[in-house]
DNA sequence: AGCATTTCTCTTCCTCGGAAGATATGCTGC
DNA sequence: GCAGCATATCTTCCGAGGAAGAGAAATGCT
């Protein structure tokens, strides 16, 4: 297993043998994959003239289902950054005409944040070829390997995050 | 499996039946554990006055062995940023004295940058409660499922980056 | 040797997100 | 009805990294 992972591991064995450095081989390994998986799939997001930001905000208001609506409060905990980012995030959207805001009816504090049409056609294409780049990207694993992979993920998320609760 | 990330791949099979959203069960729990896990670690840096950078810095300086030098080109490469990047974290690391810059001999237009005493003992103290808190990390997975684990993302890795050549 | 090219580092400008506070509105209990 | 608190969003300031280019020194080619 000389990955470049493999090779750090080699060195601080010989630098830190009172240490026993194991744990490196699955945590360091698991994010430089997630690191790489992360830029292929951005630069899809960029081929639609996206960000991963707003890639996430238009993808959370599209599958929520018609009509497509959502309070900025609701969005950020759907796509896990702060109120503060995601105000910047919907100006962005806003900018380039692929959501509106609104005033909540309601609620005159809140605002609801909706897909035009062309927010609506432009997620539309990006996903569809989003999933299709996810399907190259596990392409090199048999399925037998993605379920196991998948399954040990699951159980790992879950025990470090606890039994998931619906509301987060 | 009905965790965060597959109740999102839910409501993508109701508004978009049309597509196979199958490797974000994958993908997407991939990402999120290492954004965990990624928190996880940061917290610990910052025990030790470090971010995630300037832990990155040392560790890369510690683990080259004595006299714990590297020029900032390299730093930059090892630890996957831009040379940019790389001038303000060790802009950083001088400023609270873990780090001292000279000129390289041979070279005058390279610099090289090494560990101070200070930073020495500061890296060997956050690097072995770094490690104790990924034993903690993975504490939840099974000897076998490490393995497992491990041999997965190493194949993945290796199948996307294409066979690991030494200088990368 | 002399000039162009390359290499190395640093600087500047930009983007993005977080933290904390400001503002506006709603709600509850009296 | 209104004071006080809670909630929702937005704004401001800051930190960190990337992209691109500037400056200095080394290298190569003729």
């Amino acid at each position: 297993m000389e990955d470049r992972v493999g090779r750090i591991m080699g060195q601080w064995q010989v630098e830190r043998p009172d240490l026993d450095v194991s744990p490196q081989g699955v945590i360091g390994r698991l994010h430089r994959l997630a690191d790489r998986l992360r830029d292929e799939l951005v630069a899809e997001y960029v081929h639609h003239g996206l960000g991963e930001g707003e890639f996430d905000v238009l993808a959370a208001l599209r599958r929520i289902g018609d009509p497509y609506e959502l309070a900025p409060g609701e969005l950020a905990r759907h796509t896990m950054v702060t109120t503060g980012a995601m105000s910047k995030r919907i100006d962005r959207l806003e900018e380039s005409g692929l959501v509106t805001r609104r005033t909540s009816v309601g609620d005159r504090r809140g605002r609801v944040v909706g897909l035009t049409p062309a927010g609506l056609a432009v997620i539309d294409e990006a996903f569809t070829a989003h999933i299709a780049n996810e399907h190259r990207l596990v392409a090199p694993l048999t399925d037998e390997e993605r379920a196991d992979l998948e399954r040990l993920l699951a159980r790992w998320l879950e025990a470090l995050e606890g039994p998931d609760l619906v509301s987060r």
